[in-house]
Parts: C-alpha cells; sequence; structure tokens
DNA sequence: ACATTATATAGCTAGATAGCTATATAGTCA
DNA sequence: TGACTATATAGCTATCTAGCTATATAATGT
C-alpha cells in the first residue's frame, strides 16, 4: 500500500500551511506583495481592507513563514519569505482552469 | 506594481481548492489513495475514521477534481484524479522542514 | 510633556464546517 | 418479496475564524 503512515503532526503542519492559502484575502495580500515590499497602510488602499484585519492576516503569513517583515520608523515593510508560494498558487489555477474546461464542454452538449 | 487586479472569482476558486487540503483528514484519504484505489469501507478501515465522514470527505475531494470515482455492484472505487496533489504536498512538507530547522537552530543558541 | 501617525492586538459576532448519529438510497442475493 | 450490505445524506453541535470596532503599543515631531 503505503509505506510509513503519515505521522499527525505532519499531517496537521501541512494542513495547517494549506490552510493559510484558503483564503482569498490571503491569496490577495500574498498577490500585491508579488511587485515588491509594501508597508501595511499601502496594503490596505491597495486591497481596501480595514488595517487590523491587514495586520492580522500579515501576522498569520508571517508566522508560517510565507511573508518576512522589515520595520523601519513607523513602518512595517512586509515582503514574501520566498516565490515557492507562487508555484503553489499556480499549480491551483492550472487544476481550476482544467476544470472549468471540462465543467464547459459538459455544459455545452457532452 | 502588478499587471491586472485577480478576479474574486478566481482568487475565491484557488482558496476553496486549497481549502480541501487544509484538513489533516483529507491529507490522510488522498495519501491512503497514493497505493491506488479503494473503496470506501477500505478508507474508513485504513483510517480509522467513520464511514459518514469518509464518504463526506470524499464527495468534496471529488467535486474539485482532487479524486475520481467508479462504481462496480456495492462498491465506490475511489482513485488519485491526477498526482499533481502530491506535488503540492512535497512543497509544503519542504517548507514545513525548513521552517523547522530555522526553529531549532533558534533554540539551540541562535 | 503632548499630539500625531503606523501598526498591533483584544474582544465580539456571524458564518462555516468537522465529526457525530440516524436514516436514506441503492445494489445483491435468497 | 424481504434481508443484507455499501455508500450517501440529513440534521445536530461544538469549534474555528474572518471581519468588525475599539483600544493599545510604539515611533516621530512639536
Amino acid at each position: 500500500m503505503h509505506r510509513a503512515e503519515l505521522s499527525p503532526d505532519l499531517l496537521a503542519g501541512v494542513a495547517e500551511r494549506f490552510k493559510a492559502l484558503a483564503e482569498p484575502t490571503r491569496l490577495q495580500l500574498l498577490h500585491c506583495l508579488r511587485g515588491g515590499e509594501a508597508t501595511v497602510s499601502e496594503l490596505v488602499r491597495r486591497t481596501g481592507l480595514t488595517q487590523a484585519n491587514v495586520s492580522k492576516h500579515l501576522h498569520l503569513l508571517l508566522t508560517l513563514g510565507f511573508v518576512a517583515r522589515r520595520k523601519e520608523g513607523l513602518f512595517a515593510y512586509y515582503r514574501l519569505a520566498d516565490k515557492e508560494v507562487f508555484r503553489l498558487c499556480d499549480i491551483m489555477c492550472g487544476r481550476l482552469e482544467r476544470e472549468l474546461t471540462v465543467r464547459r464542454r459538459m455544459l455545452a452538449g457532452r
């Protein structure tokens, strides 16, 4: 069947990380950071989210290592910790597209 | 900054798919299917989950195209729709490992 | 010291969902 | 037909969390 059982800890860790990407809002923030680092207020302006909400999401993404933070005076500059996250998103987008294609084909007469 | 805005629909679709992978239970089921197709009751036996729970999770995975189903008599054989899902998991596992390494280094005296 | 600004956090509520139990559906065999 | 089995689904509850408002923290300038 399958070699070793996966430890519950590993499963939980992987799931927790997927969960971080399972919110449109966080995906939006990550996408904003694609162009380079940004302050919280920049992200607020660009997304239309509230400041508290942006801070909260960034904190989670920081904890899980998806973004990094640099403080300078009053400002906090957030940036992507790495670009791997977009490999993940691209794979998901690919899946989605293929699914939509299939669904369209279903509707349009078998 | 960044070219086109992502449509809310795309963001929601991608997030929805990540959410499917954001549960240890579903990851466990997918992992079980790595070795080949299996019936619901096989999966129940191998995971220790209840039958209703397994059916529910499989239904979601089916809807989102992560698994496929083949009915034969009383039995429903589920299989992975493709193996891409493991690329996603492997990337996440890699992230997790690197993070744990960093954390261990932090604890063990800078 | 105080005011101002940027960010973080606390506490709340509404909505989502995992897992449960019970039941329904559906295929097989007598 | 009815008994039996495999799977699916319905309804419930406890838990989680996104987004909100209000407040706290902290850096700057006066």
